[in-house]
DNA sequence: CGATAATATCTCTATCTCGAAATAATTAGT
DNA sequence: ACTAATTATTTCGAGATAGAGATATTATCG
């Protein structure tokens, strides 16, 4: 017999409908306060998320943006023209592939991060309270390996 | 000193940071991967997710709506227009309180359930399958406290 | 009882997000 | 080199979500 058949499996899935539902909303309520907090600074999360990027890992293409912070290409355009209007962040076109623009920040954009970041850390450390640090990073490991291959489900 | 004054606070709060990242990214795999099954039958996730509500837990305020799923009640209003103009679900009076309103499936409502229900169930084990069953109980209970310490802050 | 606060739902507007299609530039195949 | 396929970005239109305020009803408290 291969792997011993299906021995509880009503079971099984009901303990993923369980999983999700939990995920989701643990996820959503994080993200709420998380939104909370950064609108007090005049951003949204999305917004917020690629000033992160780029002040973290520099310049980016538009294309990476979509990708790392998973959003259509077409709100990747969107964001980048508020933060654009807003002058925190510049467009750069690549000299090597004119198809190619990257997001680059601007001083402003990175003296706001400078001082905004701080305080979204304390306060993200504060939301996720509820646990400490060794169950974070155990509950780290499942998720990277929850969500990375949900996300190989999708293509 | 209070509580042993600060050990590694940088570090603790760079693996809420993290915790933060992943779990904001497995849920949104998940999420999109719920959502691309969910679409093939005409729905959106927020408009099943009511549907599975009254589908489990039987008729409910609007207000419960709202709250059950976490979604502002203006919302509310605009997804059960929705599922009552696709006569899946209908509004009830409620007999002993003229503010409140029930949603209510339909016989349709119901049977689109029973339909599309155990579908739904394999294709949420499938997107969860990168974990066996007793790591997704343990991540389930962490999950728990985590997002109920989260709702907490908000108010 | 009467004024005030609280609750439930809805309206309206602004913002955000996606998907499909358009445009432009590069790469691959022959 | 030429055509076709691929890649990067943008435009456009439709749908979804939140927040503030409006309305109606019920609860509270003097």
């Amino acid at each position: 017999m291969a792997k011993e058949g299906q021995q509880q499996p009503i079971d099984e899935r009901e303990i993923s409908l369980k999983l999700l539902i939990v995920l989701m909303r643990a996820a959503q309520s994080v993200r709420k306060g998380i939104e909370a907090d950064i609108r007090h600074h005049g951003l949204n999360l999305t917004a917020f998320s690629v000033l992160e990027l780029l002040y973290h890992k520099g310049d980016q293409p538009i294309q990476q943006i979509s990708g790392k912070i998973l959003i259509a290409s077409s709100s990747t355009t969107y964001v980048v023209d508020q933060l654009q209007k807003k002058r925190l962040i510049i467009r750069k076109p690549c000299p090597g592939d004119r198809r190619v623009t990257f997001a680059s920040l601007t001083d402003e954009g990175r003296s706001l991060m400078e001082r905004i970041f701080p305080k979204h850390r304390e306060a993200v450390h504060a939301l996720l309270g509820g646990l400490p640090a060794e169950e974070k990073k155990t509950l780290i490991d499942m998720l990277k390996k929850l969500g990375l291959f949900a996300a190989d489900q999708l293509g």
